[in-house]
DNA sequence: CAAAACAATCCTGTTACTTCA
DNA sequence: AATGAAGTAACAGGATTGTTT
């Protein structure tokens, strides 16, 4: 569960309850790691009526409703503080506060802001916040968008190394003041567009390869159609033509391999060629 | 030592949000 | 102002791997 462990040591008593009160899908456990995290959507309000919820908190309390406090927060004095800006803006407002309001089209940079900084301004929106939600209280599950600084020290980091061990996921996810869950998904996300890029790449190259052969399929029966149109014309002999006679060095060997053996030898395997690999004409 | 349980991480596919034309 | 496309942050679920019991 997404309890500190300072709340288990500090000898309070958890309650853990469950109400008719709240929540969606997205607050129900996972068995992911980084899931315990709330997470609103648009459609799916946070808090929404008419739904059952977890509700977790002090013993003696009652008040305390649904503290569901991430790895990387502290509780104390029954405050939740912070060790994520992006965390802190979540759970301060319960309608999930975030980067942006789209209504008013403002993306506010939350990652260049300290955790400080952040309690301040999420206070700050909490009152301006009510005018922006719906009146059922939907709210819309807000993306934040990295700062071209946090994207070219990570497109940095990707280069040196496309995987990150936890040091290093700790090292940059402090430097950027992100979350570590999200330095793993931006690498996930980079790994992913990178071999998607790759796939595009290859499948480009083999269209070509396949109208290169096409073309030289349509060459080769021509060819063969002229040949046999010759042939019936001279029966007896006729020299090679080499000048329109193109042979595959690999073709010529197996056929010289062949013409050595018996007529119930084994065909020789078909050979597939790659006209880039080679320029000649007839490959 | 083998096997089960578990955690961490990765990949793939998808969703949802932002930006821009 | 509205809209669709593209880019991308975030997520879900399954697979893999290493560690612990």
């Amino acid at each position: 569960m997404g309890l500190h462990q300072d709340a288990n040591t500090s000898g309070l008593h958890l309650v853990l309850g469950l109400s008719l009160t709240a929540t969606t899908k997205e607050t129900a456990p996972s068995t992911k790691p980084d899931d315990h995290l709330i997470k609103p959507t648009p459609s799916k309000p946070y808090y929404s009526s008419n739904e059952p919820s977890l509700t977790l908190g002090l013993s003696g309390e009652s008040n305390h409703v649904a503290k569901l406090v991430p790895r990387n927060n502290v509780v104390a004095n029954n405050k939740v503080y912070c060790e994520d800006p992006l965390e802190l803006s979540r759970q301060t407002s319960p309608h999930s506060v975030v980067s942006s309001f789209s209504t008013g089209r403002v993306v506010k940079r939350e990652r260049d802001l300290s955790c400080e900084d952040i309690e301040v301004e999420v206070e700050e929106r909490v009152s301006s916040r009510v005018s922006d939600e719906d009146e059922d209280g939907n709210n819309a599950r807000k993306k934040l968008r990295l700062t071209k600084e946090q994207s070219a020290l990570l497109e940095d980091s990707f280069k040196q190394h496309s995987t990150l061990n936890p040091k290093q996921k700790q090292a940059l996810a402090r430097q950027l003041n992100l979350r570590p869950r999200q330095v793993e998904v931006w690498f996930q996300n980079r790994r992913a567009r990178t071999k998607l890029k790759q796939t595009e790449v290859d499948c480009e190259f083999l269209k070509k390869c396949c109208e290169t052969l096409t073309d030289e399929n349509r060459r080769l029966k021509k060819e063969l159609q002229e040949l046999k149109a010759l042939k019936l014309a001279q029966p007896l002999y006729m020299p090679m033509p080499a000048a329109t006679l193109t042979m595959c060095p690999s073709c010529e060997r197996l056929n010289d391999n062949a013409s050595n053996k018996s007529p119930f030898s084994m065909a020789p395997k078909p050979h597939f060629y790659n006209p880039f690999a080679n320029p000649s004409a007839a490959c």
